[in-house]
DNA sequence: CTGAAAGCGCTTACAG
DNA sequence: CTGAAAGCGCTTACAG
């Protein structure tokens, strides 16, 4: 492996010339900086990064924190791969590589409501690898554990979580619009009892949705009516149990939006089980258009999120911290109605 | 942040003793050591890991190359997560974490042909960041990029591809004894006349699917029969279509083995656009137990691999490379019949 | 525009 | 068992 020392030695100048052709190319000569790069290929030179971290006091790495509680094997990012993909070839494309923190806690015990393994053993791991930023994913619990990061100093994106902090900001959907697109499609389709399985309280994602159903409902001129409103915590299990209740209601809903396409889809089950057809019987609408959303039967109407947008955005986010010095405002990305056959508005 | 040399002063001891009590405490006293762990512990001290890096030309950094070829945006893993979950947890236990490598190149156009974005570029990631290792997780596509990888000298390991090395090996499902187990199964419920609509060729689980397909018919005295055997690209439009051609033959068979859940739902709607009933008039067996498997209608019977066993075994076999010097032999994870109700076996 | 020198924070033979 | 010293490969004021 060759080092700028040798680079330096071959091209007939300084280690400190070699290094400014990489850094400040301006305050180079055209010709040395055109010779020494010239050089720099030939013999596939490229600096070390671990002594540029040292010396910089800061590497080229972004943190990703994304814990997941080992207690609760089942939890899943609903589009985790469409994210990391977005956010890895932004990133790159600013020389900056995604750094995936774990603490040595990972998948052992831990405390009992603690919503992340060890917040300060990630602040920890951040130091000792001098990290540019960082970027949480929300491990779907309590987001509070995120303020020790935004409250760290360094440039923090958050993906969900309404983050503040000198250096923090986030990226999420446009909840609320989204869920109130949904429930004005299911009004203009004719259903007046519409109800609504949200997702956990206390998760902004789900409180937004919730919100936009209710929008929605306003929007249509109709009531709001408690009896059709349940909380679920987005997993399948939570939209099944919760559409049978709101089946076997007095006057049970003709329309069902579910904050997650998950519960959709247990929604679905449940429906099939009582016999009732969709949409027929009872119309269902999603929100995240997952892969399996496509894949059930009816296929699910759902609030399409920007997934490869996400990664996109809180790179970019991230990336106006790192070389700048503002903090960009957080960013809602807007979501898409997608229609299918669950809702009964095709022919 | 402390350093080193701060916390020798205060302990009064040279920072040559530091460095040892972290590294190799079985060479300080155990006076000297305890006093400088105490201390280190009340400062909250850890060493920097680009010093630490720079200093042993190895940083305890184990890079993943994960590329996926963006023409082709529906390519997806089909665990990744749970992949990514085992991964990281068992390497941060022995105090590695994962760079997630990108190139430049990525999201951006690349020869047409090239499988990987660029494997030197990475190669060049590689010694850059001083990793101590790699992890190879196939792209579903040309896999000989991957010998590049293998031939550089640093341990890999890689997922679903067999790669060979100095110190290179790998990790995959028992792939053919899965698919035999699915066939053997159908067969025992009665079927004579078996499809398998395979992965795509050069692909090496496709392969020993296929294998195993063959397999599980001669235990189960069956003839193999060109016109039952088609070949698909794991992905569910690839099912579809396939399994269309197969229910169009003079013959068709009455079960079909997909050595892919995507594509065994493909299958699936493929039956109901034919007007067939699942698993009445034809059974299909999946590969994979995805998520989507247990919600699709019917449920479908399909061979889970060990999802979470593939990050831990990749892990543990990098982690014996890293602290030692032999290369283990490839891991070969068993896999399980997991029967719902395509393939007509539950009453 | 360029070079000499100090410094980033560790680790590791080498002496003692 | 411990310390002094060299070295890992860069970057960055500071002079010139």
């Amino acid at each position: 492996m060759v080092t700028a020392r040798q680079l330096a030695q071959l091209c007939g100048v300084s280690v400190a010339t070699v290094s400014r052709v990489f850094n400040r190319p301006a305050t180079v000569s055209a010709a040395t900086r055109e010779h020494v790069e010239r050089v720099a290929r030939e013999l596939d030179y490229s600096p070390n990064e671990s002594a540029r971290a040292l010396s910089r006091q800061r590497s080229a790495m972004v943190g990703l924190v994304w814990d997941t509680d080992h207690r609760r094997p089942s939890w899943r990012h609903p589009f985790l791969q469409d994210l990391l993909l977005g956010l890895k070839s932004a990133l790159s494309s600013h020389g900056y590589h995604l750094l995936m923190l774990a603490t040595s806690d990972d998948g052992r015990s831990r405390t009992p409501g603690a919503s992340l393994a060890d917040p300060v053993a990630y602040v920890n791991m951040t130091r000792r690898h001098q990290l540019a930023g960082l970027v949480l994913i929300d491990s779907g619990t309590d987001a509070d554990a995120f303020s020790v990061f935004a409250h760290s100093g360094l440039p923090c994106v958050a993906l969900d979580v309404a983050l503040s902090g000198p250096r923090a900001t986030y990226v999420t959907s446009d909840n609320a619009a989204g869920a109130a697109e949904a429930v004005r499609h299911l009004a203009a389709l004719g259903h007046r009892r519409i109800a609504t399985i949200t997702g956990p309280r206390g998760n902004a994602p789900a409180t937004a949705r919730t919100e936009g159903y209710l929008r929605g409902l306003a929007e249509a001129d109709l009531p709001v009516r408690d009896d059709l409103m349940v909380t679920g915590d987005f997993y399948r299990e939570s939209g099944f149990v919760r559409m049978r209740r709101l089946l076997a209601r007095k006057e049970p809903p003709t329309a069902v939006f579910a904050a997650s396409d998950e519960m959709a889809v247990g929604a679905l089950l449940a429906a099939r089980a009582a016999g009732l057809r969709v949409p027929g019987d009872v119309a269902v609408v999603g929100f995240d258009d997952i892969e399996v959303a496509s894949l059930v039967d009816p296929a699910l109407t759902t609030v399409a999120q920007d997934k490869r947008g996400f990664g996109t955005a809180a790179a970019g986010a991230l990336l106006t911290m790192l070389d700048g010095d503002e903090t960009p405002p957080p960013v809602r990305l807007p979501t898409k109605l997608v229609i299918r056959d669950s809702c009964g508005s095709r022919r």
